[in-house]
DNA sequence: AATACGCGATGAAACGTTTCCAAGTCTAAA
DNA sequence: TTTAGACTTGGAAACGTTTCATCGCGTATT
């Protein structure tokens, strides 16, 4: 049971290594009846190829990298649990690594991969100015922050914000402002575009309003302040978060401003993470679908899946989860509040 | 600078691949004025050494696994980003891989990340019956959750859950619940055990009441549901939940039943993941030393620190963070409250 | 019946390192 | 001056696979 090599099987097995080697790997041309010897030596002695000794020699070792900015945004995590998830459902594993939005460390991790001589990368490319990455010749694919010249699968940005701003014009809301993604940030464009789509067809009623922000809270929570510290009736009635994060921090603004959610303000965030449904109000929201994003990024790593030509992205369709955070627009407000 | 060899390296520098591999591993041995030719010729080569051969060799992969339950979790997220980070700092890179709190999937990981050659392994155990991990003779270390016969490294619970407690006694309380982990889950015995430690101090004044409830947030709620659900004369007027999501969970519930946080009741926490700050009351929890925790954890894992000895796991002192869910206790309600 | 062909299996080379052993050189001690 | 010893370096074996070029054998074709 201890550390037996595919010497010792073949020996067992009266054959010669390459043909454990073929049984090994699935190749066809070996005989049942020899496959099934080779196979019950395999077993009883407990046998485990070297991965080592494998993938020097074939040059593939079933492993893809996948480079985040980081893990405490939840929406990457999501990513990176179901992204590690398909790829064990293929066979893979994964080395982890992040990137803390640095492109010098970015493209440190890339080279790193590189030299591992995995099979695939998955990126979350950092942002800012995106230099182009450089891992050459090796699969690579962008996840959710698209690249141009780069293959890449992601939800449909532009449309989930149109559904949510959709949304709330059909609710009545007219003064409707949007906290935007850090400006250059290829999914928080998109969002914007999806907004500013959706208020173009308003323009009689009401015109655009937003800001730029950092997809985190406490960028939220700045910008809530900065569209929300006005006389009421110039005051949105609705808000469009460019992320979960962001609109959490609009419900603290709201809320330290003494605005009620939803009686006097619609809040709807983008990206659906798990949090989003917990906390009170529990928060209206354009879910993306991570699972399938995910899946989809593996399989196309993979090969077994045919990707649309470099240029045209894989997009997929975001959902709204109608929750508590979002209302038709009172004029008075719904009860008296407390202090 | 396309692929280059050891033999290319050796070749143009004049000297034997032998020597090139001395000193590409620091060996001493090799003159100051050889080894600066060398790395010359390595640096204009861009030369890099192939990982698969040169594990394949030396037994060491420069890879450590690490398995936990989920990614969900944004404690396990917080202490896998600063696991990478420290493993990174140290040269290696890092596997990832997901159990789901399945004991027959934590098995398999396990195995699969032997069958790699990993240099170690990190694990948060599956919760449930823990049946003993058997990764024969790679070094493996516990995280948080500790197991008998295995080197561990975890924050104090039991004294995390004292300080919580003693906090809420010292504001006045005397009616203190708690939500305890899952039966079986040693973290959440220990809290469980902080938590009685303060009250056996309090018992003339008061007794223990607690439920056990899994950590996350459907349970936190659930259990505080039941806890609260009473005559507001029995009802506690403070909580002690064992993670941040019960926590927030039992917000909720409070929410839900009318009652004021913190005028009418104090809630905290454990473990102090970056969401509790961010809610809305902000949470007073205790913060776990994530980053110690894990820097701790790669350590011992590469040898670079001395491990107490096996039975006596490293423990790291938790503190309290006093943010506005907690409060000294009220006779009346602090103001007339809204429906 | 003889030749060609296809298939299953063999044995050895190859992959790119590390490591071991021996050989050569230089310094210090006798 | 000779010799022992320490230190560098060279050369080759070894690591555990995959792959390639053969080879033997039975079957189909002529």
């Amino acid at each position: 049971m201890s550390k037996s090599g595919i010497k010792d099987v073949a020996e067992r097995a009266g054959v010669a290594v390459g043909t454990v080697s073929r049984v090994l790997n699935g190749h066809p041309s070996v005989t049942a009846e020899v496959r099934a010897r080779v196979k019950a030596v395999i077993q009883e002695l407990g046998y485990r190829p070297d991965p080592f000794a494998r993938s020097m020699r074939s040059k593939i070792s079933r492993l893809i990298g996948i480079v985040i900015p980081n893990l405490t945004n939840p929406f990457f995590a999501e990513l990176v649990q179901y992204a590690e998830r398909a790829a064990t459902d293929h066979g893979h594993n994964v080395i982890f690594m992040t990137s803390f939005d640095d492109s010098a460390k970015e493209a440190d991790r890339l080279a790193q991969l590189a030299g591992r001589k995995v099979d695939g990368i998955i990126i979350v490319p950092s942002d800012g100015p995106h230099p182009i990455k450089a891992p050459t010749g090796l699969p690579l694919i962008t996840v959710d922050r698209l690249i141009a010249d780069h293959p890449g699968v992601a939800a449909d940005h532009r449309g989930g914000a149109r559904l949510a701003v959709d949304y709330l014009a059909g609710l009545g809301h007219r003064r409707i402002a949007c906290i935007a993604g850090p400006a250059g940030s290829r999914p928080a464009e998109d969002r914007l575009q999806g907004y500013l789509d959706v208020m173009k067809t308003l323009r009689n009623d009401s015109e655009p309003l937003f800001v730029h922000a950092a997809f985190d809270f406490e960028s939220g929570r700045a910008a809530g302040t900065h569209l929300l510290a006005r006389p009421r009736d110039e005051r949105p009635t609705a808000l469009f978060a460019s992320s979960d994060q962001q609109a959490i921090g609009c419900l603290r603004a709201a809320r330290d401003l003494g605005i009620q959610v939803p009686a006097e303000l619609s809040v709807v965030g983008f990206d659906g993470i798990p949090l989003s449904n917990l906390i009170a109000p529990r928060l209206t929201t354009v879910v993306q679908p991570m699972r399938e994003i995910a899946d989809a990024a593996i399989s196309s790593l993979l090969g077994r899946r045919t990707m649309p030509p470099v240029g045209t992205p894989d997009l997929f369709q975001c959902e709204l989860a109608v929750r508590e955070s979002s209302a038709a627009p009172f004029s008075e407000p719904a009860a008296v509040s407390s202090v």
